[in-house]
DNA sequence: CTAGCGTAGTTGTCTAGACAAGCCTGGTGC
DNA sequence: GCACCAGGCTTGTCTAGACAACTACGCTAG
């Protein structure tokens, strides 16, 4: 029955998950000298248990007093989404994808300067209509850089990202600049928007562990129908959904 | 000369940071164990420092390997910026602030909803120009709950959040909304925008260390001279700019 | 009734070890 | 030259304690 877990703080932590779920926000959890005792492990294993959830934002600590269940974020962060694909599918929608263009091309001069090659190397693109359960939601033109344009064989309407994890590439990071401005003649054609409709348009770097640029994308959103939701926290973090 | 540092590992920390700061990303650290050494503490004591610039992001680690310098985030992140006052302050320009209206209202039902009270309740509001070395960056209309209603005597031309603190109000949490519109005719004044001009429209709810809200604010960025910039990363956290 | 104190419980810091598991290198045998 | 293995490095996991700092609570003395 018991799943063969190798740690065990991370029983632990997963019995603390089960407990924060059933429990109001606010409420007391177990010290740690009762976890230890209830797991029959040291009192620093408990706690290394604790601070994993603590580091999730699922629990804080008061020195003194105990530890006590957070209260939880609108939509709980399991990972930043660094992909369209996943950031819709935790809104409960379906993405999919029309390619527009796909190939090689001559790469622009941000694109060098976020990939960190010369400016005018052949550089595989992709660019796509992205939707949202049917609806135009985004125009998507991503560059890869060249240690990865081999994904681009293996793209059907399917997600870049799933596209890296099976080459081994683990995309980690990334940086992005949001911005907003009134929509193009071709831009409002293609997202279906009104005369005066404007796009917010992401331009975003991702890198792996190592901090290697895999790839540089710019995004335009119909902003009539698309919300970027974003989880702040001041000490160190957060994510965008 | 030495600090009177309490914490052994803040101290090792510290030196760490200098360590990181000096070096390449890439570069080797010392390991845990010529660490503790160095320092004459235990490896355990040695190994909490490493681990607390590893959840900064600012090296990560490789079993069997060793710990490694992390490439630089574009900009450095110390903490989320909840304030504007911050987030300009980080990228070198001088926040000020013009009052635009200031006083009690009746709440609107979003407020209400956001702050968890009553409808139509009495709450203090404020309503400014937000500038950045001069030029008109956006409006801010910001809705405080009942409980810290207490910070708009306070207000100069500062920042609410130094408001907070003083009052021992730790803002540590918020969600934010993120979308964009073509402006109104008072925003195109206001802002000195061209006929076409689109806003960033940010909508934000801050919350205290145990979940109760303390704001309300709605943020309107003019969109041709404004950009929001993100730092995500994959496991958690990530920060806003 | 109130102010102060002590006690028990909590998290925070730290020790001095142990073994496991992953990685690299150098040497050995073929 | 090449494959394999052993040793020594690294981080990862874990122990069984210790004392400090902080909090809440109840008791006692005034």
């Amino acid at each position: 029955m018991a799943r063969a877990v190798a740690n065990r703080y991370e029983e632990i932590a997963t019995h603390l998950r089960e407990l924060v779920a059933e429990l109001h926000p606010g409420d007391l959890l177990p010290s740690e000298t009762e976890l230890s005792r209830q797991f029959g492990v040291s009192r620093m294993t408990a706690r290394h248990a604790v601070q994993i959830l603590e580091r999730e934002h699922l629990l804080h600590r008061r020195k003194g007093r105990g530890t006590f269940v957070s209260p939880k974020p609108v939509p709980r962060l399991l990972g930043s989404p660094l992909s369209f694909t996943e950031s819709m599918q935790r809104r409960g929608m379906e993405a999919s994808s029309r390619i527009l263009e796909l190939g090689y091309a001559e790469c622009a001069d941000s694109d060098a300067v976020a990939l960190g090659i010369d400016p005018g190397a052949r550089v595989a693109f992709l660019e796509r209509l992205r939707l949202a359960d049917r609806v135009p939601m985004a125009i998507e033109r991503a560059v890869l850089a060249p240690i990865c344009a081999g994904v681009i064989e293996a793209i059907g309407s399917g997600s870049l990202h799933v596209a890296f994890e099976a080459m081994g590439l683990v995309p980690s990071r990334a940086t992005a600049r949001v911005r907003a401005r009134p929509a193009t003649e071709r831009e409002r054609q293609l997202l279906e928007l009104a005369d005066d409709g404007a796009v917010l348009c992401e331009r975003r770097v991702i890198f792996d562990l190592e901090g290697t640029p895999l790839e540089h994308t710019e995004t335009r959103y119909a902003a009539d129908r698309y919300v970027f939701d974003v989880m702040m926290y001041r000490d160190q973090g957060g994510g965008v959904t």
